[in-house]
DNA sequence: TAATGCGCACCCC
DNA sequence: GGGGTGCGCATTA
């Protein structure tokens, strides 16, 4: 089976059941698709997990419980504003409002923050993000203590399918102890999404951490991730408890499976924090896993050691390019004080980027296809620090998915390293 | 019995 | 007031 396939499968499954006012979530869809097409569970939950993670689909927390949201159709719901924390004001709001009034996390839908697609900035990524989830408090609490599953109202048929959604997140998402989100506040400008909700709260950002703290949302963004399925279970009584509250409760992100119970059980400072960092919304699980996978050990974007194109000036440095040292020393654990002089040569060595360095660096980032149009658009290191999302999303001629990926994981990573490092001179 | 339809309440803007 | 969401119940297959 294809994934196309699978994805027009799931958006028309989603799209069923919302216009027949029914949550989609996990269990629904692949019931539905399992039962339309006769697809298992276990390959739904697969190919589901794909689609969130290409964005293509949201996963959100609304009302307690996780739905899925078909990104396509999620508008943005009134964000006008043109900057980030501006879109993200209204959420952050929203769940700062929530949460100050019951302890749960609530978030409200996350599909607010859905993609946008027309706006500059804020635009989807952020919200693409998806998912919600927010926190592990409460509820993660909840849910570890009182060890019950939720039950799927129809009868946990999928759980099965859900749990295993859980084990490979949890295999496939590392618990990055060192990962981290890069900084917040994107140089990429206000409005960059995944930034910006990550950053919804920003008022509410962990104290003492500075936006761009590479402890900020480490945790939580895998947790959500590996928790995804799991949030699927939660228990009803909470549940419904919850929501007799009439309060939209943001659930509780809990790590791997196996750092679920320990993460909500014994991190309740943590949690603190995590709840507070994540408390709403879309949480972009996937561009948080994405973005930790390139975080040095400070915190600082990280990015692939670009092909060194025989004349670029990064050829110099071939042996010892920036990026080879610092991903090196990101795979031996070498936190060290070079690491940050790394990536300072890598900064500066950004606008040295010709034409061919970049086709190089994305071609060698796995997008070979895409680098040609960077190539073609003549996108060298120093227009590469000039793109904006838009650019990357549809002054390339580019498909989407991809577009997205690029302008998230490399554009926007490599933007932020080069005016962090300049922020420091 | 499962799937579907939909009134209604809630929330946010 | 409008729009999105989804619970809960009635209906249908």
């Amino acid at each position: 089976m294809s994934e196309s396939k699978y994805r027009e499968w799931i958006l028309d499954t989603i799209d069923s059941l919302r216009s027949r006012k029914a949550r989609p979530d996990l269990d629904r869809i692949c019931r539905m698709v399992r039962r339309r097409h006769g697809s298992e569970p276990d390959r739904t939950c697969a190919e589901l997990e794909k689609l969130i993670q290409e964005q293509t689909v949201l996963k959100v927390n609304y009302k307690g419980s996780i739905s899925y949201r078909n990104a396509a159709k999620v508008q943005r719901r009134s964000r006008k504003k043109d900057d980030v924390s501006a879109a993200l004001t209204a959420a952050a709001r929203r769940s700062a409002v929530e949460e100050a009034s019951h302890s749960d996390l609530s978030n409200g839908d996350s599909a607010l923050g859905a993609a946008e697609q027309d706006d500059d900035e804020l635009e989807g990524d952020p919200i693409m993000a998806m998912d919600t989830d927010s926190n592990a408090d409460e509820e993660g609490a909840d849910e570890s203590q009182d060890g019950q599953d939720r039950p799927s109202p129809s009868g946990h048929t999928y759980e099965d399918a859900a749990v295993h959604c859980v084990a490979v997140r949890a295999v496939s998402a590392p618990s990055s102890p060192s990962g981290t989100r890069p900084a917040l506040n994107s140089v990429a400008g206000p409005g960059t999404g995944l930034d910006c909700v990550s950053f919804q709260k920003a008022g509410e950002r962990p104290s003492s951490l500075p936006p761009s703290s590479p402890r900020a949302l480490t945790n939580n963004d895998w947790a959500y991730d590996s928790t995804v399925c799991p949030a699927e279970h939660q228990h009803p009584g909470t549940q419904k408890e919850k929501e007799a509250a009439t309060k939209p409760a943001v659930q509780p992100v809990t790590s791997s499976p196996s750092a679920v119970k320990n993460n909500t059980k014994k991190e309740d400072g943590a949690k603190v924090e995590d709840s507070s960092r994540l408390s709403d919304q879309l949480v972009p699980d996937y561009a948080a896993r994405v973005e930790e996978s390139k975080n040095g050990p400070d915190g600082r974007p990280q990015t692939l050691s670009p092909p060194a194109d025989n004349n670029s000036p990064m050829k110099k440095n071939s042996d010892e390019s920036p990026f080879k040292k610092a991903e090196e020393s990101l795979v031996n654990g070498d936190n060290g004080d070079d690491v940050s002089v790394k990536k300072e040569k890598m900064s500066q060595n950004l606008l040295q980027w010709s034409v061919a360095d970049v086709a190089s660096y994305f071609s060698a980032a796995g997008f070979p296809e895409q680098a040609v149009a960077f190539r073609t658009q003549e996108i060298d290191g120093k227009s590469l620090l000039l793109m904006q999302r838009s650019d990357v999303l549809t002054g390339l001629s580019i498909r989407l998915g991809p577009a997205l990926k690029i302008y998230e994981r490399h554009v926007k990573v490599l933007q932020r390293t080069h005016f962090l490092e300049y922020e420091d001179l």
